[in-house]
DNA sequence: TTAATATTCTACTAATTCTATGGATTAAAT
DNA sequence: ATTTAATCCATAGAATTAGTAGAATATTAA
């Protein structure tokens, strides 16, 4: 499952979406928008903002800003970086690989391997094909 | 990420499955085989035993036994058990389900829930077809 | 009927991760 | 200067995960 962290981070993208024509965003108004908590929210924005997604401008007339097209934005690029991997073995992860200690034999012929890396391209499949954009298309 | 936990339980399965000629077999036997805490293991066992997929008997010339053909154990079932749901948001979840807080608004036009209904579908064309007996080939 | 064997049950503890908050600091605008 | 708003730092509480200890119960076999 996604955490709560992870839905607020693309509550809090769908919502610099909405407003994109609106200027810079502020963290507060997000917030109430979204009902998230804004010292948490604050947190999450800042991680989307170092990993290049979000802009960002202080003082009066500032806020939180998207600094990608919607369409470069993809689900799996913002779960990674939220809730880490995606592939649900370490030793199977394409970003956050790990030797599995799990894999008593080699990987290469641990059978439990070969069977998640097929879940992990049928998830990626869709995740990684997502982006922003789908979240407007309200049809 | 599957728990440890999880990847305990499949790896017992499958020493289960590599023994099963040869009668009940020993929880110890299986923690040695597979180097999983022994008393861990316990709990794993005795879970999948109250889920119907594993047999027991006490005493002496006892231990654990499949009740269950390779075919009929599904990846799903078992991560389901143990690690409880496969979809990433509860109100997409099919034996999980909870009505979404993070749906601001009605579950039939949230955005975000179209596409992780498309992730979890994905997810389980693979991880209801797969089966213990994959486990076995060795291919 | 006793001893040995092995699962089952109850009840913890430790460690880690997740969720959330408080307050001081820095940057920008007027 | 004053106000506004993001940034940084530190931490705290809750929940989940991982693992352990020991007593109770069932079975076998002598």
């Amino acid at each position: 499952m996604l955490s709560k962290k992870n839905r607020y981070a693309f509550h809090a993208l769908e919502d610099l979406l909405e407003h994109r024509s609106e200027g810079p965003r502020l963290i507060s108004e997000i917030a109430t928008a979204k009902k998230i908590p804004r010292k948490f929210l604050e947190a999450i924005l800042l991680e989307l903002k170092k990993a290049g997604f979000l802009g960002s401008k202080m003082g009066k007339g500032g806020g939180y800003y998207l600094l990608k097209q919607a369409e470069q934005i993809r689900f799996a690029d913002i779960i990674r970086l939220i809730d880490g991997p995606i592939a649900l073995l370490p030793c199977v992860s394409l970003n956050y690989y790990e030797t599995c200690e799990d894999c008593l034999e080699d990987e290469a012929t641990c059978s439990l391997r070969k069977v998640m890396i097929q879940v992990r391209d049928e998830s990626l499949k869709v995740l990684e094909s997502k982006t922003l954009a789908d979240l407007l298309k309200k049809t």
